[in-house]
DNA sequence: GTCTATATCTCGATAGAC
DNA sequence: GTCTATCGAGATATAGAC
């Protein structure tokens, strides 16, 4: 859960389930195709309290969408730091980034609606002349692997996107990559371990010196 | 444009505008998010005339996921039939499928969209018990680079969704990648060049024997 | 703080004149 | 085939009782 971030322990159990029924609904359809009344539902409350405690629609989604981009900074920091070496600071982030999204599918939706809408809110938060830090994390940790001689020279903004993408595409794509190897869907144990160990070997060999 | 695609040469005018205005509209909203009346507009129709060449909103967009993925595959086939060696074939797929979503971006917002929704249609075109023959082109090529030791041994499913979805996150998340490199967004030829050769180097190495 | 009821608006779809 | 006008469903947002 979401739920357990530091941002939601100020908040009242009310505000909580509307945040997280919010990221739900809004992660399955987007900002526009999303439904107060279904997020409303979701929270167990009826639609007039989500205009009391978010006065709209847009301020509530304004308000998801910044738990979730602080959410993702703090769990990429937590993978790199788990681990010393950079092969297995490399899987452990590929098995975090993936379990982290198969246990909340609703927040690569929420991602990709986001930027297939141009990004308007996540562009703001992630602004560096507003203070925003970014995935300065990733980068850094990339290009201090280059430079120590860890993995050969390689433009670490183009890794970074590579990287989130081999991971969100598994879960967007989902729906149809199932239909032509249906065990995929179910999202076992083996299927995690397989997806992690085959982009485990593709980047460590695609990198190396 | 998509409406070079030989199932087009059939359709009238207003029918060509119709489904290109479609494919632009369900692409930047998707199903729901997209308006009839922006799609009239677009066409330089209005909106009644929507309903008589097809039946319904859920009619037209079928037709337009049908004739997109229909293209798709033969592009990967073409691609991957003007070069002999898997390194050239591998790169000329990039190649071609990154201008391809970067001339259309419209595209991968559909192929989002609909997967975002489960996708009901797409899958339903994909099934194998249809008839559909799905990128099967695209994992055979893999199977047998393998079979004929020009890679090392690897799950075609596993690279697919990979390949696929390293340059699929570069147009989708553009919108937010843009933010710490801006040159990123004008997709000039600097910028194709690049992501390409970094693909191809890193998948290159990635499967080299 | 919480609810019901309703105002207001937008969108898909259709009727019917030309 | 093409248009204008409009219906009816469903959405956001608010008013007002409790």
């Amino acid at each position: 859960m979401l739920t357990d971030h530091p941002s939601y322990t100020c908040l009242s159990d009310t505000e909580k389930a509307i945040l997280d029924a919010a990221l739900t609904e809004f992660g399955r359809a987007g900002h526009s195709g999303a439904r107060m009344q279904d997020i409303a539902d979701r929270a167990g409350i009826n639609k007039a309290m989500l205009h009391y405690y978010f006065r709209s629609k847009d301020r509530l989604y304004e308000e998801v969408l910044t738990r979730v981009v602080e959410s993702f900074m703090v769990s990429i920091a937590e993978a790199i730091d788990s681990e010393e070496t950079f092969p297995a600071q490399l899987r452990a982030l590929l098995d975090a980034y993936l379990r982290a999204h198969l246990s909340r599918p609703e927040v690569v939706g929420l991602w990709v609606n986001e930027n297939l809408n141009g990004a308007p809110v996540a562009r703001r938060l992630l602004d560096p002349e507003h203070g925003a830090r970014g995935p300065r994390r990733l980068l850094c940790w990339i290009d201090d692997a280059v430079r120590d001689g860890h993995i050969r020279p390689v433009d670490s903004v183009q890794f970074l996107i590579t990287f989130l993408g081999s991971v969100v595409i598994y879960l967007i794509g989902m729906p149809m990559f199932s239909t032509f190897r249906p065990e995929l869907a179910a999202g076992g144990e083996d299927e995690i371990r397989a997806r992690v160990d085959h982009l485990y070997s593709l980047f460590y060999h695609g990198l190396k010196p």
